[in-house]
DNA sequence: CTTTCTTATGAAACTGGTTTCAGTATAAAT
DNA sequence: ATTTATACTGAAACCAGTTTCATAAGAAAG
């Protein structure tokens, strides 16, 4: 019996046809099948175009559920960062599912907001639902699952901040302290000697890395980082707003420059200056770090260090799906630090003398 | 024989035991110990206590896809943008995250720039894979693969973007056309006559509707929209820029203000107006639409049609998990309209008095 | 003290595929 | 003509659960 109407084809697709229908309107077993579509070189020529020819016109897909309990592979990567909105992760994420998208696996997407019960829940579903892989965009230092990961047989990778045992690790990240350091720098060889230090969370290492740069520069010059010039917010421009706020508060002792821990947050403290009608840079010189997109629109201009985030994306993904395909390069590390690069723009300037 | 040592439990996480070892363990068949998990009342308490025991210290997870593979559900919620880097979509995904999560539902992250055959691929890809539902907030009115989700049992909503045949879906939307006629409105109001319209795709449906509440606006000044102020990039701020400097090379006809379909894209025409030095509201006049975060900022301050981005996402999420959770609701269409609302800010004003 | 109704449980069938293993038919080698 | 190797194919086992159905035990009713 041959199945020709449009109405057929549609059932097809609606009535969940199985490999046993394929196999019986097609006169074989559903093994053979199965290897028509896996492995059709096993399959004689005659018996595979038969097959092919039901499956064709009934227009047959096999149930991917049934065939990952199998096979035991989801085609899904999980991927972990800790807030989509900013766009440091978007274009992080974009270029991850771009280079998933050309190997035929797929993105979750989870974001746990900088919160580590977060970050934990999802690493346990993520283990749990047997994701082929896991890429980590946003891992606190002080996570507590991450030993799930060690012990499952799931591939994984750090991009951007990293785990305290980075040395068992594969990761992509840039070179945070160095990028701390040439930013500082850069404010130190403006004239600039109060400097502060806006950033995020404490536990998060790129956080940690970038404020190591920041003091080594300065205390190269014997100006060792004051506490009250050191500010953490929450790691997005609302964040960097209201330590922004908090900084210009700081009247005489104010200082004369901020080197900022990404640019989502300095785009925030700008945003604090124009309310406070603080000038960038004649009063205020910034530095960022990222050099998300937003910051060379001509109406922001942000100097700041560059980590392009595509790249760290893209080969984090690459990287990612090379050990899921090939099970025995999973245990050769793979560790990429990127430099680093400055992007002077237009908010920074040397310090007005003043007093 | 019990299990208590570290060792051990790890290895439950890592061995990937089964139903049947913990059944053996608890001296019970497997179906108590699948009814122990699902349907704990109809095991008899002193039985129940005991697989518990046994599936407490051997940490044992049922297998996730063995289970979906059974009750045809999987937890997964595909969510069909068309660039993760756009704001607006960002915000959007972020929210409908928010409420899956809460549902126990995962997010399928799916970008399709905006190309109608990534759609059709995605939708496809999403039916065979069996997702619980389907978000799709950027359909093409001309995709193909739509007939693929009314056919399929899986439910879905349509978000921000409507297909052709918007009466048998669900769907979550702004007034497209009130907001473009609103924002064309003021701009008339101001007492500007060559306005022009920059826009995305004609294939999507709130593009169209945007440009018909302009067209609407102008016609009952008797303006009818003239060919040469009607402009068409890609929905993101490159293709704003672009386009905003060909608007820009209009010279002496040049239109005295500009309604931009999305705030993305007016962006990318601020962009545009700083390089060519062309002073924005004094020069030209700019309404956007979407009101993302960007918008708000000081150093932008666009005037724009707001239309709560977070609401559409949320509330998308919220009937879409609600269809899952309750079949018998599939068959009732919801179909959201938001009033839109004009957000003045500073990128509008009376047209400069010209020759 | 039967009979009837619940309740608790396990065996087996089922979800929809893949894979191993054994067997047959054919081609090649002796 | 006989042996050996090779190419195909199908039955059955398997992946890891859920669900149906039959049964046994215990409780309630007659």
């Amino acid at each position: 019996m041959k199945i020709v109407s449009k109405e057929d084809a549609m059932k097809a697709v609606k009535k969940n046809l199985t490999i046993n229908d394929i196999a019986a309107q097609a006169g074989v077993s559903k093994a053979t099948v199965s290897r028509v579509l896996n492995t059709p070189e096993k399959v004689a020529e005659k018996t595979r175009n038969r097959v092919l020819a039901v499956i064709r016109t009934t227009n047959y897909r096999p149930n991917p559920l049934a065939r990952a309990l199998n096979i035991q592979r989801t085609g899904i990567i999980g991927v972990i960062v800790s807030d989509i909105t900013n766009p440091f992760y978007a274009l992080m994420v974009r270029n991850i599912e771009e280079v998933c998208r050309a190997h035929h696996h797929y993105i979750f997407l989870c974001n746990t907001d900088g919160r580590r019960e977060e970050e934990e829940f999802y690493i346990r579903s993520l283990v749990e639902k047997k994701a082929d892989g896991i890429i980590l965009g946003a891992t606190q230092m002080d996570s507590k699952n991450l030993h799930l990961l060690y012990e499952s047989e799931i591939p994984f990778i750090f991009v951007s901040r990293l785990p305290q045992e980075r040395e068992r690790c594969d990761y992509v990240t840039a070179d945070n302290e160095q990028g701390g350091y040439m930013a500082t720098q850069y404010l130190l060889s403006l004239g600039h000697t109060r400097i502060a230090y806006l950033g995020g969370r404490w536990e998060t290492s790129s956080n940690l890395e970038r404020f190591e740069g920041y003091k080594k520069a300065l205390m190269e010059r014997d100006l060792p980082p004051q506490e009250e010039y050191l500010f953490s917010g929450e790691f997005r421009m609302e964040g960097g707003y209201e330590e922004g706020l908090r900084i210009l508060a700081l009247g005489k002792n104010r200082p004369t420059a901020v080197f900022c821990a990404n640019d989502y947050m300095a785009i925030g403290l700008l945003e604090a200056c124009r309310e406070r009608r603080v000038k960038v840079p004649e009063e205020l010189s910034i530095v960022g770090f990222d050099d998300i997109p937003l910051s060379a629109l001509k109406s922001i201009q942000l100097t700041t260090v560059s980590q392009s985030v595509a790249e760290l994306g893209a080969l984090s993904g690459k990287i990612l799906i090379d050990k899921i395909l090939n099970p025995q390069k999973r245990n050769v590390r793979q560790q990429v630090v990127f430099p680093p690069k400055l992007v002077v723009r237009k908010t920074c300037a040397p310090p007005k003398i003043r007093e």
